[in-house]
DNA sequence: CTGTTAGCGCGTTCAC
DNA sequence: GTGAACGCGCTAACAG
């Protein structure tokens, strides 16, 4: 038992296969009568609209990609909470590819949606844009996400990495930290690049000695570089983390060794992401509104393919910047309550922090 | 500048389209001369085969549909995560919906991705799979994640959500607790609502009186029955949360009233999400692999694709049950160290435990 | 207002 | 081995 097509709808109703499109789309008048048995048909057949058919001749699938390099932890989920609540307002699919660590295989995922998709939207911090730009297949809509430089002239949307972590230092430094400790990202991850650079920056502007000890992202590389740092015998009074999950590992590793934070060493993450607010000491960040960016890319994808069907209005290519905003929670503060437990003075100017950045704590 | 199709490749190389299809998909032979000339037309025209097109004349999409009720938190990431994974492993495209709160939204999310999907997997814990089924276009392979009882001849995977909350109150009473209190999850959730009855069930036979207060699976219910508890007077020394994120908000909770966990009161979640390693004192919870669950589902989804082509093997209707495991971390330890901060004491225990679910800890 | 017909871009029989 | 023709399911012109 087959699903009924749009012909079989027609042959029940005793009308011809426009009359059936017609009711369905809406588009193109059509008598009472007609419309009612049409509905009939449709309602016994339990037929539904093939998209497949409909995207190949209307030439629209109502369906954005979006490729990134990774599925893994709260960055991307919240991302994509994000694209997917704005693509519901918009009646529009998403269809995620991940796992692209290369340029190759993220090439490959490009390539492979066209046909599906009608734009989208691109998260590959291992690639610049014009290397990307050579892998899109024909002129469909792209929106970047790559964390490059401004790449002008190919609408983009890309965090201020840099300025974010110099942000980041000098909030350290006001703090009093002197020896401040940088845990940095993957190499070739542009995004992860540019926070070590206004790392190192920020040091430098300051006079201070810059230190960097590797790391890669992820939860485990935050704290097995504490975890040589504490060997080493590290007499840094903070640490920046690369982003979120590594200043988490490293919290962690603190407590482990028995060292206190923020009193014994401050912490300041990146991305702000919903766990940063739930260890404890809670964990100050540069915040990024994660899933209002993702609504804010999807929405900007749209503007793009509006203005490729319509050629009247013009494409925005504008490279739109994403600042960070500073968020001091405890483990930066420099007079944290003494127990923590029992006392929510942290949370107080929290709030306030944050109130500042439209969000809401907890 | 459009995007060049198979005609323009032929016509460029000399031959029929016919051919150019049969270098392109493999199927059918062709002499290695014509087959250059297609391939270096395909190179200077940069040609794409257009997806939408190709599922239409093969009828497969390569893509799969998941539908969700959410995609906030870390349940639904972690699941889509090992979904993706293991779509790629089959070269297959996800596509994610979510935001369905109701039966009506949810059954129009799933007739839009007729012609769309070859088949998808459905997670909707307020709908049974038989209202489900109905609103299902044709007959699409649909694997169901909708957490109702075991409807038997429906493909399906659900949490043994009862036998998890019996274990896990079992576990409260085998640490000395007596009084545990229950946070549900939202009503109407099937899944929350067998977790509530396992609680019920299992208080009932220990000849204990249940207390439920309500709750509806965010952070900030856990956090506010726990005020509720203590504004009240509570006297309970346990508490058992529909699910993590609200175990979370009590653990937080609790903090702030200056009661001490798991001394006065212990705390077990249900899920395992990867926070409940990272809140201190770190969360006991009813283990489900989620990201190996996602990826079961797909890998079982692809398998009734396949049985609906072939028509030769059974199609895999059994309602398969994923057991929750116990993992006891600090918060419902019996004598968790004194100072968590510098003894990894608690860590030791975590992990032992953790490694009998072959899973490892940080 | 309605029905007929021509594509959308591709895979795939069939004859050659 | 190759090419011409048909069909996938639907929308959009075009006649009637």
């Amino acid at each position: 038992m087959k699903a009924a097509t749009i012909r079989d709808v027609a042959a029940r109703a005793q009308v011809s296969v426009a009359s059936v499109s017609r009711v369905l789309t809406g588009a193109g008048a059509v008598t009472e009568p007609t419309r009612q048995r049409v509905l009939e048909a449709v309602a016994a057949l339990a037929y539904v609209p093939h998209s497949g058919a409909r995207s190949l001749s209307t030439s629209r699938t109502d369906t954005v990609g979006v490729v990134l390099p990774d599925l893994f932890g709260e960055f991307f989920s919240e991302l994509i909470r994000g694209m997917d609540l704005a693509a519901r307002t918009h009646g529009l699919h998403l269809i995620v590819s991940s796992s692209h660590d290369d340029a190759d295989e993220a090439s490959a995922a490009i390539r492979s949606m066209r046909g599906r998709v009608d734009g989208m939207i691109v998260l590959s911090p291992h690639l610049d844009a014009a290397n990307l730009a050579a892998s899109l297949a024909g002129s469909l809509p792209v929106l970047l996400m790559n964390g490059g430089a401004t790449d002008a002239g190919r609408p983009s949307i890309v965090v201020d990495n840099h300025g974010g972590a110099v942000a980041a230092v000098e909030h350290l430094i006001a703090g009093g930290a002197r020896d401040i400790a940088h845990i940095c990202g993957p190499t070739g991850n542009l995004e992860a690049e540019a926070r070590m650079a206004g790392y190192v920056q920020a040091m430098a502007a300051a006079g201070l000695k810059a230190r960097v000890v590797d790391g890669d992202f992820s939860q485990s590389s935050g704290h097995a570089a504490v975890r040589a740092m504490l060997a080493e015998g590290s007499h840094s009074d903070a640490i920046f983390a690369g982003n979120d999950v590594m200043a988490v590992g490293a919290l962690l590793a603190l407590q482990e060794a028995g060292v206190r934070c923020p009193e014994d060493v401050a912490v300041v993450g990146f991305d702000d992401v919903p766990i940063a607010q739930l260890v404890r000491p809670s964990l100050s960040t540069m915040r990024i509104n994660i899933a209002e960016t993702g609504r804010r890319a999807l929405d900007r994808l749209v503007d793009l393919i509006r203005a490729k069907d319509d050629e009247a209005l013009p494409a925005d290519v504008a490279c739109e910047i994403v600042r960070p905003v500073l968020v001091a929670r405890d483990s930066s503060r420099a007079n944290p309550s003494i127990n923590t437990q029992a006392s929510d003075d942290g949370r107080t100017a929290v709030k306030s922090t944050i109130s500042s950045g439209g969000h809401q704590d907890v």
